[in-house]
DNA sequence: GGTTTGACCCGTT
DNA sequence: CAACGGGCCAAAC
C-alpha cells in the first residue's frame, strides 16, 4: 500500500456525513491535483474492510459513479439517507453538500 | 518494458 | 450554455 493510497483513504474516511467530495478534490489534497483518475482507481481497489464512504466520492459534475459500488440506485439511497439532496437532473446539489476540505471537520 | 484503459478534470470550440 | 478533445497518474495486458 503506497502512501498516496493511504492519503486517499484517509481523506475519504474523513468525509463527514451529508457531504460529498470530488475525485479532483481528493487528488488535490493528496498533493496530486491531476491525479483524479488515480483516486478513482484507488476507490476501485479499496477493500471493503476499510468501510470507506466511497459513495460520498463523486465526479465534478455531481453525478455519482455509475453503479459501481453496492448496486443500481443504492448509492443515491445511501446519500439521501445521509441528508444529501439531488436536483432534477439526478445530480447532487454540490453547492450545498460539496466537502470544503479536511478542515471542515474541525467545525464551522 | 511499452501500450491501452479507466469510478476524472480542465480548456477550447 | 453545451459538446469535444487533450492531459495526468496508476494498474492491467
Amino acid at each position: 500500500m503506497n502512501e498516496l493510497y493511504r492519503n486517499i483513504y484517509r481523506l475519504v474516511a474523513q468525509i463527514p456525513e451529508g457531504r460529498v467530495a470530488t475525485y479532483g478534490q481528493i487528488a488535490a489534497l493528496t498533493g496530486n491535483p491531476r491525479a483524479a483518475r488515480t483516486v478513482g482507481w484507488a476507490m476501485h481497489s479499496v477493500p471493503r474492510e476499510l468501510r470507506l464512504p466511497c459513495h460520498r466520492v463523486v465526479n465534478r459534475a455531481g453525478q455519482l459513479a455509475p453503479l459501481h459500488i453496492f448496486g443500481p440506485g443504492m448509492q443515491r439511497a445511501l446519500l439521501e439517507a445521509e441528508g444529501v439532496t439531488f436536483n432534477r437532473q439526478g445530480c447532487i446539489n454540490m453547492r450545498a453538500h460539496l466537502w470544503r476540505g479536511p478542515k471542515d471537520q474541525a467545525g464551522y
